[in-house]
DNA sequence: GCGACAG
DNA sequence: ATCTTGTCGC
């Protein structure tokens, strides 16, 4: 794929208020509308993709269906193991992965800028065209509205998801304990999300321009709690916590993972995408 | 200072 | 994320 945003890369080099900086920035760039290039009822799964251990995928891609590609990572010390996997029509298409050395540790809100270098050398290993990413973390749930599957997605101006076990910020509408499956409530932003990019101090005599946010107005919602799937008694099952990325909007974010979920707590691209990590980073250890 | 914090 | 045993349920 081609970078149409290659100044946007995450460089783990910059400093927090430069990594901060950027993601305003992304925020900016980023369309938390639908903008898709195709039906979102035509992603819709039926049952379990299969996931062929053998390694053979579905040849010569003869469908206008859309390509939804499933990225997660797996970790050796000090290196990542990136892997995408592509499915159309149900079936799995594609599978890469690459393996990259990491630069700088986890920082809650900084996540891309650990890993999206390595998740984009991924992409480059990736030959079929992707209608539609689903990245593990969170999307427009981020201080900053801009989390991995943002960046990632205005980079390569892809529209992107981001599917979280865990929540970074903001507020469930409604608590989310034991819920059945297919329930869903609105994360809205908390004091700890700011909205947009805004400047101007003025003060008598010198003029600061602080490249700052505002706290996003009361009630914005940024994305969904979803619970993919629920036991039917005992034990509870917690929910997923997704989000836009780009080019989707928050309520077509449900419906999306919600199609492409098949019984599985996670979405299908998601967990094959995992399941090939482990087996990628089984082969380095 | 305290608490909260994707992977 | 990663390290792991036990356990639930179809």
């Amino acid at each position: 794929m081609t970078l149409d945003r290659p100044e946007f890369r995450p460089d783990p080099d910059l400093s927090h208020e430069e990594m901060e900086a950027l993601q305003r920035d992304i925020a900016d760039a980023a369309e938390f509308e639908d903008d898709l290039p195709f039906d979102p009822e035509a992603v819709a799964l039926n049952s379990p993709v299969e996931a062929d251990a053998s390694g053979n995928e579905r040849l010569g891609a003869s469908s206008d269906a859309p390509v939804v590609v499933g990225v997660d990572q797996a970790f050796l010390e000090e290196r990542a193991v990136s892997a995408i996997v592509a499915i159309q029509d149900g079936a799995v298409v594609e599978r890469v992965h690459s393996v990259t050395p990491l630069s700088i540790p986890y920082i809650p809100g900084l996540l891309a800028f650990r890993e999206g270098g390595p998740i984009l050398a991924a992409f480059e290993e990736l030959s079929v065209e992707p209608d539609l990413a689903i990245f593990d973390g969170s999307g427009r749930i981020h201080f900053r509205q801009a989390g991995i599957a943002t960046h990632i997605g205005v980079m390569l101006d892809l529209p992107s998801i981001g599917v979280a076990k865990r929540l970074l910020c903001g507020e469930p509408a409604e608590p989310v304990a034991d819920r059945p499956a297919g329930w869903s409530t609105p994360i809205l932003a908390d004091a700890s999300v700011v909205d947009r990019r805004e400047t101007t101090e003025k003060r008598a005599g010198s003029e600061t321009t602080r490249e700052q946010g505002v706290e996003a107005p009361e009630g914005t919602v940024i994305g969904h709690a979803y619970q993919s799937r629920q036991w039917d008694r005992e034990q509870s099952i917690n929910p997923l916590y997704i989000s836009p990325g780009h080019r989707v909007s928050a309520s077509t974010t449900v419906d999306l993972v919600d199609s492409l979920c098949a019984g599985y707590k996670l979405p299908e691209p998601t967990r094959l995408a995992d399941r090939h990590a482990d087996d990628a980073k089984a082969q380095y250890e």
